[in-house]
DNA sequence: CGCACGTGGTTTTTT
DNA sequence: ACCACGTGCG
């Protein structure tokens, strides 16, 4: 059984699995089998006898990461995962907190709230505690909620030395008794109560204590300090906390992930040895190496070199384009010739750091007729239309839920205005009731609703949940409202309607894979999972994601696009304490990403905003060794680059600050590029010097050519930006 | 009430 | 360029 479990893994990866009971963290590099070391560690405690699947707790980040550990578990292990503690740290505080909702102070059936539905219990907060959301924006409030939470800090607990930021702890307490009141919890709550939960009732710390004697993490790079906390006090000082992290793909410090809970636990788990897997089973050498080159200019790491037996293979692809069009061009032309060199779609990925940029490809794609999937949209259980109908499963269930009552006491219309519902909500706080309850003593159209509620409820308490949710969509007036839309909404409320009748569909799934199938456990699905709930993973289509949803994936054939210093790496990155480190190693991950292939791409100028803006080649690109490249056009060097006065390259509104641009000119070898049309063989490039009777010397940092009206756009050292038509303007090449 | 228009902001994201 | 949000009018 052991034998067969551990064929054909390295010594490192074999010593990780094979642990005595202790704790452990595993330095586990880019494609180094990290998934695999981790399911297979927990197959092998359960096959060994070392410990029931009851006594394990595995935590994961995504939904996705923990069905992937399930199906590869089960692939393993004839056994059945239902009863075992798999899952998101979100999802198993959760069930914890489920479980013990009466110690928890928590009503049996409460609801999660997610971001969006935080931030407008936020603003609607704000408003009754006549905070300025002008000198308060509520987003800054939210995330400092949650970054709050996510320390482990009650308001009562947050540091406030002035009076801006106790302001913002007085709505910060207030916000949690409003929650409080209507039954609801956001997402970091689930975590902080849970462990409150855990830290006050000993109990039920030692009752889990007694029973996680293995418990396993992964991507633990990006745990934050609640998080590790909580794994801590699980873990308590006789079980086993089993890390598997990479120092090196830490890219979410931003939303308060923290890489020093590493060597914290080292420190508090006294950790013996930490092991590394540094053996790639990916990348070939030359991607390998690059990457390995790229990640060398970070401080602080833990330390770690990834290595192949695979040979260099190709070397890694530059191209630099003049815009951003082109750069989607050439990108295009590739993707037909690997195609035509029988590489499936679906093997190619685009990636990109902001999500932006994907605009430009996609329109390459789609003129090209090449299939594209981009990642990272709107989510299923995000979309309007199923927002409004959980809100009146939500609001039938538990009619404390003020938000999901605002949400649609007028959605669909019937005549309860602005006016109306602000009167209710002053009756409702004069009364401290919530608004259901002030709801059901008015009159007229509000205790209407009120009744359409209540006959939802009565006439779905006995009906299985798929029909619960067709009866609500019937007769709530959802439907109808969507299927007399007419005109242009007419395409939008059909796809509704489609999404509508989905979340029947996905009420039926759920109902046949889950043994709890109740609404309350519907609900929190829909709020914890919102979903790929995508088709078309079969479908051989490109692929399009930011490098930050790429993390965990491979593919054949990657292109790295929009390589240019200000995007990436993001100027916004500068600022930050350790930003650049932190887009580095998100340019590791990206290139990790590659097997076989790695496209590296740059644009002299893109659309950015609404206009024009120039970069330079990205920093990133000079960091790779000069043996590992191909340039596709000519190499950049410092020597031959112009440089610009920002005076001079900027010409936007506010008067924003800008950087001194470097342009490259492009040289007469270069195959590709140089705009469209006349621009290809024109002395009219981007980067050429020129000279003009009246405006004096410049320099081209647009062309635009239509035909016969071919314009290009000069910086002049004296005159400023200008457009100008060539049949007419008398330009002079220096 | 609901639409039309203006304004401001615009890195990354899971739960 | 594009989207989300807020204000003012019919």
């Amino acid at each position: 059984m052991n034998s067969s479990l551990l064929s054909g893994l390295n010594p490192e990866q074999r010593q990780a699995i094979t642990l005595p009971h202790q704790s452990a963290l595993i330095l586990a590099g880019a494609g180094s089998g990290k998934t695999r070391v981790l399911t297979t560690r927990i197959a092998y405690l359960i096959s060994n006898g070392a410990v029931s699947p009851h006594g394990i707790l595995a935590v994961t980040f995504t939904n996705k990461a923990a069905k992937e550990m399930v199906t590869r578990l089960t692939a393993m292990l004839p056994i059945n995962t239902r009863g075992m503690w798999i899952g998101t740290f979100h999802g198993l505080c959760n069930r914890m907190l489920r479980a013990h909702f009466r110690e928890a102070n928590l009503p049996q059936a409460f609801q999660i709230l997610d971001s969006g539905d935080q931030l407008s219990a936020i603003k609607r907060l704000m408003k009754a505690m006549n905070v300025d959301g002008e000198k308060f924006p509520p987003r800054e409030m939210q995330s400092f909620i949650s970054s709050s939470k996510e320390q482990g800090l009650r308001a009562n607990e947050v540091e406030a030395y002035d009076p801006y930021t106790r302001r913002k702890v007085e709505v910060f307490a207030e916000y949690d008794t409003q929650c409080q009141r209507e039954g609801v919890v956001d997402f970091s709550e689930l975590l902080l109560r849970c462990y409150e939960l855990l830290s006050r009732n000993a109990a039920i710390r030692e009752h889990y204590q007694e029973r996680f004697k293995h418990i396993l993490v992964d991507e633990f790079q990006d745990t934050n300090k609640l998080q590790y906390q909580w794994l801590r006090l699980l873990a308590g000082k006789n079980n086993s906390l089993f890390a598997v992290g990479d120092d090196d793909q830490s890219i979410y410090a931003f939303r308060g992930a923290n890489v020093g809970n590493m060597q914290e636990l080292t420190r508090d788990f006294h950790v013996q040895n930490v092991i590394k897997l540094e053996q790639n089973y990916r990348s070939h050498g030359n991607i390998l190496d690059a990457a390995n080159a790229l990640i060398s200019n970070n401080r602080n790491r833990l330390g770690k070199n990834l290595w192949t037996s695979e040979n260099g293979g190709e070397l890694l692809r530059v191209y630099e384009a003049a815009t951003d069009v082109d750069e989607a061009a050439f990108i295009v032309d590739e993707i037909r010739q690997l195609k035509s060199e029988g590489i499936n779609l679906k093997e190619i990925a685009l990636l990109y750091r902001s999500n932006a940029q994907s605009r430009v490809l996609e329109h390459a794609l789609v003129s090209a007729g090449l299939s594209y999937r981009v990642y990272g949209g709107l989510r299923f259980f995000e979309r309007q239309e199923i927002k409004h109908t959980l809100a009146y499963l939500r609001l039938m269930q538990n009619t404390d839920d003020d938000n999901a009552l605002l949400r649609i006491i007028n959605f669909p219309t019937r005549g309860i205005g602005a006016r109306s519902i602000e009167q209710l909500q002053e009756a409702a706080k004069q009364n401290n009731t919530v608004l259901f309850d002030t709801a059901a003593r008015a009159g007229g159209k509000i205790s209407a609703f009120v009744a359409l509620i209540e006959s939802l409820r009565d006439a779905t308490r006995e009906l299985p949940l798929p029909e619960i949710i067709d009866h609500v969509l019937e007769h709530s007036g959802l439907t109808a409202h969507y299927q007399n839309e007419t005109g242009v909404k007419k395409r939008e409320a059909e796809e509704r309607l489609e999404n509508m009748n989905e979340l029947v569909n996905a009420a039926t799934l759920f109902v046949h894979e889950n043994e709890d199938d109740s609404l309350t456990s519907f609900l929190t699905h829909a709020s914890l999972e919102a979903g790929e709930h995508q088709a078309g993973d079969q479908d051989d289509a490109l692929h399009l994601m930011t490098v930050h949803s790429a993390k965990g994936l491979e593919f054949h054939t990657v292109f790295i696009t929009g390589l240019e210093d200000g995007l990436f790496p993001h100027q916004n990155s500068q600022r930050e304490d350790g930003g650049l480190d932190e887009e580095r190693r998100l340019m590791y991950v990206a290139i990790t990403r590659a097997r076989r292939r790695l496209y590296l791409s740059f644009a002299q100028s893109r659309m950015l905003h609404g206009q024009v803006s120039y970069g330079m080649v990205s920093s990133f690109l000079r960091e790779l060794p000069d043996g590992l490249l191909h340039w596709i056009t000519p190499r950049v060097t410092a020597q031959n680059s112009y440089t610009l006065s920002p005076a001079l390259s900027h010409q936007g509104r506010g008067g924003a600050a800008s950087e001194a641009y470097v342009y490259s000119p492009l040289s007469p070898e270069r195959e590709r590029g140089g705009g469209e049309g006349a621009a290809r063989q024109s002395p009219w490039r981007i980067g050429q010097r020129v000279f003009h009777q009246k405006f004096g010397e410049g320099v081209i940092v647009g062309v635009e050519s239509s035909g016969a009206d071919a314009r290009v756009q000069v910086n002049f050292k004296r005159a400023g930006s200008k457009w100008l038509a060539l049949e007419y303007a008398k330009l002079t090449a220096v």
